[in-house]
DNA sequence: AAGTAAACCAACCGCGATTCA
DNA sequence: GTGAATCGCGGTTGGTTTACT
């Protein structure tokens, strides 16, 4: 009955990926799409279950996405979506482009709570707060300003903004974005080193790593991206482009960028 | 320079919803 | 219709890095 087991958790591997594990599952995607998770590791050849390779590919390898840390105005629309939505990151993170739900769910508890507090806001309920600014912990028991544990406003109005959907999410898809710090290189297993492997995202722009010469590199990571660049979508990149290559060779950065959009766009992402 | 604390973030875990035989 | 497998999400953990003493 039902489906065949998920993944026997004999022999799977678990923790931090290793640079060689990233290039496995990125080439596999890359040639193959996203079909269904269970049989990925299997066919890519990865000791991992689906489920880790999909979290890592969602999270991590997928070429949309954006790193480093949120803009104000991207930590802006966090906090409204957080007033309206609550803890649902994946819908909140809908609404940024480029971002996973893991991302803004790890910015909001580092960063953007202690920013609310400081201006005495409460995050849950995104109104001022009742007692004291945070600055006296008067009762050492836990830390005071999480304990004022009640449902979020943001829970109720939550089902009015998904039944009145006023709220348009859109797919992350539709406006892809790329900045050179994004790119996943392709590269063959042979250069690939196990040793590079951390969790850095630095770590995994190299990660395919050992391929890459930085001299080699050094000509796109000193340039100054245009900020129209940033925000260009990759559809107009790759309208922009006089050819369809995705070779690796380059003569000017600017051109490498585009060929870089190119071959992220010459997949399919499902 | 060494030890400790705090901050950060990738990855794991468990649960509910959905899909499928 | 039912039960099992899969998927996706939110919460939590633990390793690494950075700041401070």
């Amino acid at each position: 009955m039902g489906r065949q087991p998920c993944c026997d958790k004999v022999g799977l591997k678990k923790g931090p990926w290793t640079a060689e594990e990233d290039q496995k599952l990125v080439s596999f995607l890359l040639s193959n799409g996203q079909c269904c998770w269970r049989a990925v590791p299997k066919l890519a050849g990865l000791l991992r279950c689906g489920k880790s390779c999909r979290l890592r590919w969602t999270n991590y390898l997928r070429p949309d996405l954006k790193r480093g840390l949120l803009s104000e105005a991207e930590e802006k629309t966090v906090i409204d979506l957080h007033e309206q939505l609550g803890n649902r990151w994946s819908k909140i993170a809908s609404h940024l482009p480029g971002r996973t739900d893991n991302e803004i769910k790890n910015h909001w508890n580092t960063h953007i709570k202690k920013k609310l507090r400081k201006m005495g806001i409460d995050p849950v309920t995104h109104k001022p707060l009742r007692h004291a600014p945070p600055q006296a912990p008067a009762n050492g028991a836990g830390s005071p300003e999480e304990e004022v544990e009640e449902k979020p406003a943001a829970v109720a109005s939550a089902t009015t903004i998904d039944g009145g959907g006023h709220v348009e999410a859109f797919c992350t898809d539709e406006v892809p974005m790329l900045h050179i710090d994004d790119i996943i290189f392709p590269c063959d297993d042979t250069t690939a080193s196990p040793e590079s492997s951390s969790s850095s995202p630095a770590a995994s722009v190299s990660s395919c790593g050992g391929a890459i010469d930085e001299e080699w590199l050094a000509p796109i990571m000193d340039l100054e991206w245009p900020e129209s660049m940033y925000l260009m979508s990759l559809d107009d990149m790759v309208a922009a482009a006089p050819t369809a290559t995705t070779s690796w060779e380059f003569e000017d950065p600017f051109n490498a960028y585009q060929r870089i959009a190119l071959f992220d766009h010459h997949e399919t992402w499902a």
